[in-house]
Order: C-alpha cells, then sequence, then structure tokens
DNA sequence: ACCGTAGCACTAACAGTTAGTTTATCGAAA
DNA sequence: TTTCGATAAACTAACTGTTAGTGCTACGGT
C-alpha cells in the first residue's frame, strides 16, 4: 500500500478533478438538464469514455463527494466511544451532515438537484445503500447485538432522518423531532422481556 | 360522462393489457435487460410511440398494477373505522400487501425485480411517492393532529416496513417486529397533549 | 351525416451508456 | 538503463430508452 502518490494516480486525480468541477460549472450556469454529457467531455478536454471510467452515470458527477457520507455514517457507529449509547451518536453524526447540506454555500447545488427528478431519484438510490451499510455496521456491533431486521430498521430510520430534515423548514429541528422517535422505536428492541407475538400495544384494551 | 364504457376506451385498455402482458412474457422468458422496448412493442403488434402512450417509462411495464397500492395506503388511514388507531390499521394492511407480494405466484417476478438494478432503483421511487401520500393522508386526520414532521416520518417508516420485510426470511414476522417500533416511534408524537383515544396502552407501566 | 378529438403509426432523432480496440505513459523489475 | 507489464485515456461505433413532429383513421357526440 503506497499512502504517497505516483505521478499517475495524481494525474487521475487531476482528471477526475477537473471533470467534476467543469460539469459542475456548467450544470449551475445552465442547468442540469440543458448540459450533455458531450458537452461536459467536450469543455473538460477529455473523451466521453474518459469521463465514463471515472463516474458511472451522469447524475454521480453531482454527488461526487458522497462517498465518504457512507463511511462517515459507518464510523459513527464503529468509532463511538465505548459504551457511548448508538442513537445520539448517529443523531449527532446526522446533525453534522444536515448543517453541512444546507449550508447556503451548498444552496444553488440543492436547489438544482431539487428541481430535477432524474436527480432526485438518484439521491434516494444513494440513500438506500448507504441504509444497507449503516444496518451492517449496526449489526456487526457486540455491544448491542441486535435482530438483523431491527439493525436494518433503526438504519432506514435514520437515513429516513436525514432525508426528512434535508426538506423540512427548521432542519436542525426536524433532526431532534424526529430522533426522539428513532430513540423510542430502539428502546422497544432493547427489551427482550416483551413476551412474543402479544398485541400488547394494539387495541384489545379500550 | 360514460362511467360504462365506449368501445373506444375499451379499445385503448386492451391494447395497454396486450402489451403489459406481452412485456411481462417475453422478460420472463429472456429476463429484463435482454428485452429492448423494441422488442416488445414488435410482439405486442404496436409501435414504439404507442408503448410510451401507455406507460411512461420501460420500468413502468414491470409495476403496471402497482397504481392500486397508493390508494389502499392511503385508505388504510382514511377509511379506517370511528376511533380506531392509527398504527394497527397501517400494520394490517401492510400485512397484507406483504402478503400479496410474497405469494409463490408472484415469486418469479419478484426474483427478477431483484435481480435488476434499474427495476430496483426504480421501485423505491414509487415508494417515496408513497410515503408522501400516505404522509398526507396522516396530517390530514383530523383525529391525529401530529406535526407535519411526525406524519412524513410514521409514513416513511411504515413504507420502510414494508420494503424491509418484503426482502425479510419471514416477511410477516419482520412486519410485527418493525410495527412494534413503529408503534413506540408513533406513541412518543402523542405524549405532550395526549389527550383523546390513542390508548393508554403504551409502554410508561412496563 | 358530420366534425372534432384521440388513439395510433411512422420516421428520425437525441441523450446516456457501453463495447472493442489502440496509443502512450508510467512504475518497477532486469 | 532498458525492458516489460499495467493502465489511463483516446477513438469509433454502436445500442437503448425516450421524445418530437406529423399525419391518418376511426370513433363518439351532436
Amino acid at each position: 500500500m503506497t499512502v504517497p502518490t505516483g505521478r499517475r494516480e495524481r494525474k487521475k486525480a487531476a482528471t477526475r478533478q477537473k471533470i467534476a468541477e467543469t460539469a459542475m460549472r456548467l450544470f449551475l450556469e445552465r442547468g442540469y438538464d440543458a448540459v450533455g454529457i458531450r458537452d461536459v467531455a467536450a469543455e473538460a478536454d477529455v473523451a466521453v469514455t474518459t469521463l465514463f471510467s471515472h463516474f458511472a452515470a451522469k447524475e454521480a458527477l453531482v454527488f461526487e463527494q458522497d462517498e465518504g457520507f457512507e463511511q462517515r455514517l459507518a464510523q459513527a457507529v464503529t468509532d463511538r466511544a465505548p459504551h457511548e449509547p448508538l442513537i445520539p451518536a448517529l443523531r449527532r453524526e446526522i446533525h453534522a451532515l444536515v448543517r453541512h447540506c444546507t449550508a447556503d454555500s451548498a444552496a444553488p447545488v440543492w436547489r438544482m438537484i431539487d428541481a430535477s427528478p432524474a436527480l432526485r431519484e438518484y439521491e434516494e438510490s444513494m440513500r438506500l445503500r448507504h441504509a444497507e451499510t449503516l444496518g451492517a455496521a449496526i449489526a456487526a456491533d457486540p455491544g448491542l447485538a441486535p435482530t438483523p431486521i431491527a439493525a436494518r430498521t433503526i438504519a432506514r430510520f435514520v437515513i429516513d432522518a436525514y432525508a426528512l430534515a434535508r426538506e423540512a423548514p427548521d432542519p436542525q429541528a426536524a433532526v431532534d423531532e424526529i430522533f426522539q422517535m428513532i430513540e423510542s422505536a430502539w428502546q422497544v428492541t432493547r427489551r427482550p422481556g416483551d413476551h412474543d407475538h402479544d398485541r400488547d400495544s394494539d387495541r384489545d384494551r379500550a
């Protein structure tokens, strides 16, 4: 593992970044749908195939730095302080992510995303991946030992919190409100004593 | 408005159904990715443009009957018995949906869907719509009066339950497990006012 | 019987994406 | 240094989903 780089990898990274920057500039100037892949490739002075060797799809040009999100979420679980409860750690991370993507500097980008169905759909499919990664991290935590179902469920809830808060009028408050619900849902999975198929919390008792 | 048919609408419906049946047959025979739109159109003996006038996208050929899902979910909220609590009604509906799509007869179709990233992504984006519709129905219920955020959150959680249960080894049990979590999350939103009929049977006494 | 509408077809194209193939540059072993 | 394998990047050329544009025909209401 050569952590320092060779010239080759530096050039590759430079090409990738040049493509991404050019694409974002054109998208913001003329609108996402009005810019074609061939436009981006020409402006970045690379071949179309080269562009696709760096980015799997047109939409990926917009979500260039979202690879780190997946890792950060998983790390919020795996790298948290010993004995620190799960949900507050996740809440802190989601808070940070929401703050990051509702910053003023990111506003034009998100306006563009919200205006394009293709981009919104792509974002949602990314979140699916994130939820699965996060679910795996939660399931793997030896201090928690949740049901596989419970782990994946909490993971999806957390991702939902991110998605919903991003669109809420007061994103930070929304995160807190949703995480109260998540906390409660999580507590239910912590009680093994709740006998099997009970309809305890349903009607039956009116 | 003639609610009974004209010949025209009958023919249109027949064309639509013929396209859908042909598409499904070809997809199951040769695989989704191996069949092109032009193949389907030719085999159904219609023009490509005709096909697209009936279905918005190739993926929509597979999810032909999923328009009703959206309505059924919303109706599970709006049409439920007076004073019936929200969550059990939704759980019943999700149970029915999961049972329906894990039936043996539907197995090949879902195997095909699971094998195709494009179809999975399309399904996710459908679920997003479903969640928004459901959230609106919950928010509009005068007997509940939840926060807008809470309504949309519960809606997404319910859709998550459907998605997760569909893939679980024991789908019915998964629905129950997840709905215990949802019930608990919902109760949190009931705490402050805690007036009418949404049960004194939550925890607090466990 | 007439006319407007709407379903459908056809051609042609556009946009994203993917082979298949080739060149040139780099990293390191000889 | 020289050589050699690997790989980034190029180019060509297509394939696939999707959409305009246009016109014909048949249906349905009057």
